[in-house]
Parts: structure tokens; C-alpha cells; sequence
DNA sequence: TTCTCTTATCGTCTTCTGATGTTATGTTAT
DNA sequence: ATAACATAACATCAGAAGACGATAAGAGAA
């Protein structure tokens, strides 16, 4: 794996980048004791047992007297707060290309993703619509637009992923059919999606069967790695947008094994 | 009727205030135009035409070329913007004393009132906790709550109640049964209780039905009062919670009715 | 067209929340 | 029992968000 891990600590909360870092810190070390991080982030012992329980909170990390430790990278990864600021610029292109399916009046699902999220900033001007979301930012930010139609999926709350999910979502998600889906993932391999918790993959199913039209969503980073569930394969998709900065000879494989792949302008 | 509806606009931000103040003005004139809002409340006509679009999307009035008209009185009672400062201190107290009946490990579910969410300000201490409820403002909080398994009730969002109701919604909690139920309604006769709108009735007789122990919340406000749909007799509940305001003659005839009263202290 | 009402956009000001450290109190190991 | 660590409880401060009005552009009625 390329070590570029997009490190895009910009425009984030001063608080959130620092936990971002220390989340990372605690991730090369393994375990470090609070003092440790007082002295590497210079902030006061209070401030790093705050920034340790939210962390903890999310399931980054745990805690015990005396220190801190790592849990499985996989939970790292599929953490929201760290997904958040990971290569915003290229969701937004993804969210650029997408919104451009979508007409006024149709009926939308969204999972946890936050591709979709930037998604939902593009909603705005495309109303009426009606969107189906398990993801609790999507679903705030929604409940302030007018003619918008939203429909929440419940279930059981996540911390790590800040969404909805298990059976009762799987269920709320087999109850409805939209006209469109959209979704994403930790992992593209040339012919199939892949996610690593296995609740996820257990909602996103549900979603691939419960719309007609299906799109995924895949930042270029995705398509150099692997992950535990597979999710489908790419063909199960009606359409998998990759943005830009995509290198062509990892575009090609998709197009061999039967993808339809469009590209996002930047 | 008496005229004490308990006017308490104390502590609540300026424009959410004049809102509501707005919001009484045109129920009371039936239909105004921008200009006479301008006047009575000396802001600028910027700010009103702001003040409607707020509260045209809680569906508390109806916007047309040249000024608003009311919706019926019902939709502005049941508006949450309205409830939130109603009676506070009474459902606080009416929180403390449900309090009381929740033990650590228990499930509990709580419909979209604003009873409902003072009692989620005491949860903090009553962990671990498994909640059930429908109430955006509710899941909003418990998310942040550690210790606490939050089941979100989905469904089709309501922005004048700002929760999820309808089918979807009656589906998720009869696929529940927990320990508790918290609820509360809009009005409360000598033998039953009642709501308002329909929706909101088939998501309360779906929790009334998923619930061992169930515990209607009512400040006394309610009691003088009716409204169109027949929820529930009281003897469904096990216990009626009312607070120490409530004047003893309007007690004892639900006691009579065979329903179980407790006084909830200040 | 012309007038009136409504919405959009921008700049300013206020208000509020959130972040942080300090001190004090509680807890757990040794 | 004592020392190290963790939490609780304020107080302060800064940055962000919200509220507001003025002006200008847009939309609908007459």
C-alpha cells in the first residue's frame, strides 16, 4: 500500500485534528500513557483525557488506568471523524458528478458514507425529492430543507460510523424502493465492493436491493486496498464513479470485468 | 378554558421568541399581512418574511402573495417550537419522578414529547440504558451519551413535531418490546387520552402495544383540555403521572375511573 | 407596463457555544 | 497510606454561527 494517506487535516476543528492525530499516534504506538501525549501534542493531562474518551467514544481506542490503546486499524479506518477529512476534494467532485442523475421529484437512498454527505449539500436546488438516509449528519442537515421528503432509516446507533444500522435498519430498508441509490465503500477490488464490518455490509445489501437504479460512489484511494466483507460485485452497480485523479490503468480492470465506469471532473 | 397557557418565552432565543409571538398574533388574526408584522413588532420586514418561512416549514401558517394566514389551532399546539416552552418546570418535575422507575439495564422507549426529552437529561446517571425513540432532539442527545444503546425509530420526518412518524415509523417499535414507556399527549380526559393528528396517534398505540410497563406523563395543562383523536383509555397505562400543580378535583375523578395517579413532586 | 411584494446577497454586529486550563475532589493501585 | 492517575467543577477566552437590516434584483398582480 502507497503510505499517502491523504492527510487532510485542513479546514477541521482544532480539537478534531488533534484527536485525528493522536488516534493516529496511539495507532503507531500501540499504547502510550496520557503524560506521553502531553508532551507530544503540548496541551494540559484535562485536554487529553477528553480528547481520549471521545476517542474512546468512537471506538478508536480504549482506555485503562494509566494509558490508552489501539484497537484494530480496520475500526480506525471505518471511524467517521477520520473518514471526514479524507480526500475531501475528490467527494465533492463525486458529489458534483452525482447530483446530476438525480431529477427533481425522485426518491433517493443514501448510506453512511460521506460521499453521500456532500451529496446532500447538492440538494438543495433539486427539490421536491425524497431521501432515505441511516446516516444521523445526512438526516440533520436534511430536516432543514424544505421540499425534501425524508424519510429516516432507524436503528441501532453507531458510534464509529455516526449512523444506523443492524437488522431493525435492514428492515426499515426492505420496506421502501427508490429511484436511486447511493453508496460507498472501504474497498474496490477490479471486479467487486468491499466493506469491513459485517453489520454494514448487512445494510448495504438491503439498500443494493431496495433501489432500482444503483450507484457507487469511489474515491481513488479506495481502489488500492482490501477489506474483510465482500459487499457485491461492481456489476450489481449501475454505475461506479471514480473521481479524477484515478490512474487510468486501475480504471481499465473495472471496464474489463463488466463495470460501467464514469469519471468525476474535478 | 382558562387563559393561563403558562406564556414562559424566559430563556428561549430572541428570533425563536418572536416567532412564537408571531405565531399567536396571526392564530389570533386568522391572516396578516407582512407590513402589519412589521409594525407590531418593530423589526425589519427582511426579519418577518424570515420569521414565516420559519414557521411555514413547522406548518404552523400558510404563506400567499401578500401576507399569512393560520393553520388550524391544532397544528400550532402540537408545534414543538410552541411545547418546548410550555410548562417546563412542570416536566422537569414530571422527568424526575419517572426517573425514579428506570433502573440501570433497562430498555426504555420515549415518543416524540417534550416531557420525554427532560428526561433524557437525567439518563446520564442511570447507566447502562437501552432507549428507544422517534424524537430527533432525543436521539440527537443520546448519541453523545456513553453507556447507552440508542435504538433511532425512523421514519417519515415530521418538521412541525421534528420526529419520524408514519407507517415506517408504527413498524420499527412493533418490532421492539421494551421494559418502559414513557409518552405523553395533548390532552387527557377523566377515562382516556388524546392526540390530535392521526400519524402521530398510530405511532403512540404502536408503543402503547410494545411496552410491558407504560407511564403516561401529563402537567396539569393538560387535563382541561380535548382533541380529536381518542388515543387510549387511561387504565392502559400502568401509571398517570401528573405534577403538583394539578388541583386535587381533577385527580380523583381519573382515580375513580380506576386509572392510577402519582403526584410528581417539584 | 408599473407597482407591490418577495427573495437574494452582502456586511456588520451580537450572541453563543465550544475549547481549554486550573484547581479541587475522587479513585485505584502499590 | 500515599502517590499516581482520573474525573469533576468552575472560569476564561476565542472563534463560529446566527441574527439583522440595507440594498438590489426578481416575480407576480393589476
Amino acid at each position: 500500500m502507497t503510505s499517502d494517506v491523504d492527510g487532510d487535516t485542513t479546514e477541521l476543528s482544532r480539537p478534531a485534528r488533534r484527536q485525528a492525530e493522536i488516534a493516529a499516534y496511539v495507532v503507531k504506538h500501540g499504547s502510550v500513557s496520557a503524560n506521553d501525549l502531553v508532551e507530544a501534542f503540548g496541551v494540559s493531562v484535562m485536554t487529553v483525557h477528553r480528547d481520549l474518551d471521545e476517542l474512546e467514544r468512537q471506538g478508536v481506542v480504549r482506555k485503562y488506568r494509566g494509558g490508552v490503546s489501539a484497537q484494530p486499524t480496520s475500526v480506525f479506518e471505518s471511524n467517521v471523524a477520520y473518514r471526514l477529512n479524507t480526500a475531501t476534494a475528490e467527494k465533492a467532485a463525486l458529489a458534483r458528478h452525482a447530483r446530476a442523475m438525480i431529477e427533481p421529484g425522485m426518491s433517493v437512498m443514501l448510506d453512511d458514507s460521506t460521499s453521500a454527505l456532500a451529496l446532500v449539500d447538492l440538494f438543495e436546488d433539486i427539490t421536491p425529492l425524497t431521501v432515505a438516509t441511516n446516516f444521523l449528519p445526512a438526516i440533520s442537515r436534511l430536516t432543514e430543507l424544505r421540499d425534501v421528503t425524508l424519510l429516516a432509516l432507524g436503528g441501532l446507533y453507531s458510534a464509529t460510523h455516526d449512523s444506523f444500522g443492524g437488522m431493525p435498519c435492514a428492515e426499515a430498508v426492505e420496506a421502501l424502493h427508490t429511484d436511486l441509490l447511493f453508496c460507498s465503500v472501504s474497498a474496490v477490488s477490479p471486479t467487486h465492493a468491499f466493506h469491513q464490518e459485517e453489520e454494514i455490509v448487512l445494510v448495504k445489501r438491503a439498500m443494493l436491493r431496495s433501489a432500482r437504479t444503483k450507484v457507487l460512489l469511489v474515491d481513488h484511494g479506495k481502489l488500492q486496498r482490501t477489506a474483510l466483507h465482500r459487499l457485491a460485485p461492481l456489476t450489481d452497480f449501475d454505475v461506479v464513479v471514480v473521481d479524477e485523479k484515478t490512474p487510468d490503468d486501475l480504471i481499465q480492470p473495472l471496464r474489463d470485468n463488466g463495470a460501467t465506469v464514469e469519471v468525476a471532473k474535478l
